[in-house]
RNA sequence: UCCCGAGUAGCUCAGGUGGUAGAGCAGACGACUGUUAAUCGUCGGGUCGGGGGUUCAAGUCCCUCCUCGGGAGCCA
């Protein structure tokens, strides 16, 4: 007789059939002549095994007694419906077989744990279901940032990671390069993507990105996903347009797709489901005046700080853009406000629920001399740059683009508050490993 | 780098004004035929982050160092 393998969420194809399913023991009860196994899969839902003494052999009933925690198991038995199991479904058990036992000190107990032993035993924690869900929703942005731009006409690139330009002045990762002399990891894959956008049209990329930066707060990570979209012949208001179209397909789509995940994390979805474009597009100027109504000390010319953003975003129901900063308060390569020369053409997407900057974005500098000039008084290395001027030298072109963090734009779907929950394996200031 | 906060059992924590440690969970054994982080009973479990000081006596007070967390800055 053929033995039927099923995972846990294929379920519902199987009912009243005998079918077998292998994981891992999340939790077990036992209950004198009737016992439980709930065992996880990697499927959205856990599964429920009901063990009666009298319906299965003497000798796997006995084994029961011997499970622990995380042991793997392979259990065949009966699927039917019942409300009482999670998930709609349990499986009414005719054999268990054990794989692989689990020592008793398995480390993550069902109960609270704090963060940092959590961190320590991040290769274990990956089981848990809260876990689990997080990576599935970060798995469905991630598919669905593809999905977007490929029905768009996109092109992916992927950008070098060991780099010798700059693109930022953030810190920076540095390593030997042969007899080159110093690499830096990439900060930003953007230089490239214009030099891309210049050959393809419309790009976007999709890769890690360091910051040697010492951060040590819920919204940063030392390598971190980032997505950079670069458009020829896009000026900043088509950029925005295409940024908030974006932000509200990757929020739909994990409403329609992963809604239960989005239950497991308890996550208020009606937060959610106003996020629909258009968006707010705050000038800086205004965000200035109605932060200082607001009672805050910020002064024309600053960079907005945390407490800023979040006392902009509070009246709104959706990310906000914040546009057109000054000068001196952003990276060199974005354009000049034609209508303000003190500003320049670019904006940060803020999310609203406190979760800050998911995207910042700019129309890049098409005027060789202007960038040249900007270049020379960031006081940054020309030599590096050369090829970055080619792009206006030899043709130059309108063109905009930005920047999507992933973990930051997963925690905010998620309504999880620290990023380093949104990666499998985060790196921080103070953690390499595991 | 700066400002807060925390280090006590495997884990999460409690330990007014100093008198050599306690709970819950986890674990072991037992009971229970539908449990949902099951419940009930019994038992085992500790260099109180390191060092120095005050004191008859320090988990507790003082100094110092270490580690970690949160926030600021920077940014996605």
């Amino acid at each position: 007789m053929s033995q039927t393998f099923a995972r846990i969420g294929e379920l519902a194809q199987f009912v009243s059939q005998t079918v077998t399913v292998r994981g891992w023991v999340s939790h077990l009860r036992s209950s004198g002549k009737v016992a439980f196994i709930v065992m996880r899969d990697g499927s959205a839902t856990p599964l429920q095994c009901v063990l009666v003494k009298k319906q299965m052999p003497e000798e796997d009933w006995e084994r029961f007694a011997s499970l622990t925690l995380e042991s793997s198991v392979v259990v065949t038995g009966e699927v039917r419906a019942d409300d009482r199991a999670p998930g709609g479904f349990e499986l009414g058990v005719s054999a268990l077989g054990l794989f692989g036992a689990s020592p008793l000190d398995y480390p993550i107990q069902p109960k609270e744990h704090g963060v940092d032993f959590l961190l320590d035993n991040r290769h274990l924690w990956l089981r848990s279901p809260r876990q689990v869900a997080i990576a599935r929703v970060r798995h469905e942005v991630e598919q669905a940032i593809h999905d977007f731009f490929y029905e768009r006409g996109f092109l992916r690139v992927d950008t070098p990671i060991l780099t010798a330009a700059i693109g930022e002045r953030a810190g920076l990762f540095e390593t030997e390069y042969f007899d080159e002399g110093t690499a830096y990891l990439a900060q930003t894959g953007q230089l490239y993507g214009e030099a891309a956008a210049a050959a393809f049209g419309r790009i976007y990329t999709f890769g890690p990105t360091f910051r040697a930066e010492k951060s040590k707060t819920r919204r940063h990570l030392t390598e971190f996903w980032m997505i950079e979209p670069e458009m020829a012949w896009y000026d900043q208001a088509m950029n925005q347009d295409l940024q908030e179209e974006f932000v509200s397909y990757l929020v739909q789509r994990c409403l329609t797709r992963r809604a239960a995940e989005l239950k497991e994390l308890e996550r208020d979805t009606s937060k959610l489901q106003t996020v629909r474009a258009p968006f707010p597009r705050i000038p800086y100027t205004d965000a200035v005046a109605t932060l200082q109504g607001k009672g805050s000390d910020i002064k024309w010319g600053d960079d907005l700080g945390a407490e800023d953003e979040a006392l902009l975003v509070a009246d709104y129901d959706r990310p906000v853009f914040v546009c057109n900063y000054p000068k001196e308060a952003k990276a060199f390569y974005m354009k000049e406000n034609p209508d303000d020369p003190r500003t320049v053409l670019c904006a940060d997407l803020l999310a609203h629920e406190g979760y800050g900057e998911i995207i910042g974005g700019s129309q890049r500098e098409d005027d060789h001399d202007k960038l040249l000039a900007r270049i020379r008084h960031e006081g940054l290395p020309l030599d590096a740059y050369g090829w970055y001027l080619d792009l206006r030298k030899y043709g130059t072109f309108v063109h905009s683009g930005f920047g999507l963090g992933l973990e930051r734009t997963v925690a905010w779907i998620c309504g999880v508050q620290h990023i380093r929950e949104c990666i499998a394996f985060p790196r921080m200031m103070h953690r390499v490993r595991p």
